[in-house]
DNA sequence: CGGCACTTTGATCGTGGTCAATAAGTGTGG
DNA sequence: CCACACTTATTGACCACGATCAAAGTGCCG
């Protein structure tokens, strides 16, 4: 991990403005949109820009959880270590999002840069002392909030009542959403993901991933683009089979 | 549903203070633990106290968000209706926690009494006011939340990584230690859900919940206490094949 | 007592996990 | 530039866990 000095590197990360912050994934989504220009200023003076290698990882389940991690660009995930070894992930984070907020002492999960991830860090303390000035950051944040536990409920109904097949599609008209939020048109998506990744992350095994990508590209409704890319040719079949549409075929 | 009027419900339902709301089962996790009386005072006058019978539906998946509920005493769950009529359970709720909290102006999913209830309304309107005046009151809830979103993704990790054994160790473990926090003692556990409840909370069927539980109960690791609640005679057990500590058995 | 909802247990079936072999990329050093 | 090792992806064969279908059994309330 590389600290590149603080910059300003949260109004970077965050801002919402028109105007501001050209290359940034979080532009529309960011934590501090909605947020007037002079909170965001000093918000940023607290932060700390931090660059991420794939495959690093962000912070580690157990760990002390001091800081929380502003992303900038670039895709992470959130993953669950069980004792015997099992592993799990929770989540795949991106540009505009904010992890590491804890509810104890200790990091009750780990995060792993999947892609080269910028990010920006800041502290706890500090954060509690942004929220003591600025109100509307915490109802910024606490609104991040409730959304993530939405989408993780969301996750939640599809492990226990989809098949794999609903799940991958589920997967992917995710991941496209998450990716045209960031203001990133057009139909070809990189997973930045591996098999094994997107099975840890869905339940499944990584051949179960494989099969049902291979069934979704022999259908026409998926193409590869290069290595790690798809294109998405028909999202309307997609959603059918993904959001509990389909009784899993009679 | 029944409103009984504003008797200083939050007080009663929320205060973490000794010596005050005896009887209520909130005392030690509610919402507002931790804040001042005075607070507590005017965030009771904005609520209203209300009543379910089990079964009664608190708010339903599409309805308008406007208001949230404080849980008294009583169970309740949350539960996703999918478009095809599956349904799935996001989680129970009990004493102390809050509900209805949604990041879209549409409750996401709904919630369900399944014990008779008692709980506090607010509005929406009323407790962003209220958090105007009293940050304190909404760091606390922005507590609430990330916890909730804690325990939200520990769960995802069961259904995506638990073997239907384990999960149903698992969920008897945490009703345990949801009523232990509580300040209910003893060994015994009301469930309050039939087997069809527990199968959509576990992302398992009805049958596959009941032939778990006979298994458990004939290794001697839970005993019947009258009809819908059980005494759990081994607990080391139960957390052994609850944990990710058992590779299933080999 | 009858009716009804819930539970238990059994028999069978199918989805997805497991094990295994091959293929396709990717990076390194000669 | 190719040989080699190594990781990731694909596909196949088989199997097990849990779903499904079915039928008693139990408890509760009118």
């Amino acid at each position: 991990m590389t600290a590149l000095g603080a910059v300003r590197p949260l109004i970077d990360a965050l801002c919402a403005r028109p105007g501001s912050c050209e290359g940034c994934e979080a532009r529309r989504t960011g934590v501090c949109a909605s947020l007037a220009p002079d909170i965001l200023a000093e918000v940023s003076d607290a932060g700390e820009r931090v660059v991420f290698a794939p495959r690093e990882a962000i912070f580690r389940q157990g760990e002390r959880a001091s800081q929380i991690y502003i992303l900038h660009n670039g895709t992470a995930r959130l993953t669950k270590l069980l004792p015997d070894g099992r592993q799990a992930s929770v989540g795949f984070r991106f540009g505009g999002d904010a992890v590491g907020l804890s509810p104890e002492a200790e990091h009750h999960l780990g995060a792993e840069a999947l892609t080269e991830l910028v990010a920006c860090r800041i502290n706890q303390d500090d954060l509690s002392n942004l929220f003591q000035r600025h109100p509307a950051l915490q109802s910024r944040l606490m609104q991040l909030c409730t959304r993530e536990l939405a989408t993780t409920q969301e996750q939640l109904v599809a492990l226990a009542r989809f098949s794999a097949e609903e799940r991958v599609a589920a997967f992917l008209l995710s991941l496209a959403e998450a990716r045209d939020r960031r203001g990133h048109p057009g139909p070809v998506y990189d997973l930045a993901a591996t098999r094994a990744d997107i099975g840890e992350l869905l339940g499944l095994t990584l051949e179960t991933v494989s099969r049902t990508l291979s069934k979704f590209r022999r259908r026409g409704w998926t193409r590869p683009a290069g290595s790690h890319a798809v294109e998405l040719l028909d999202r309307k079949a997609l959603a059918h089979s993904a959001f509990g549409h389909a009784p899993p075929c009679p």
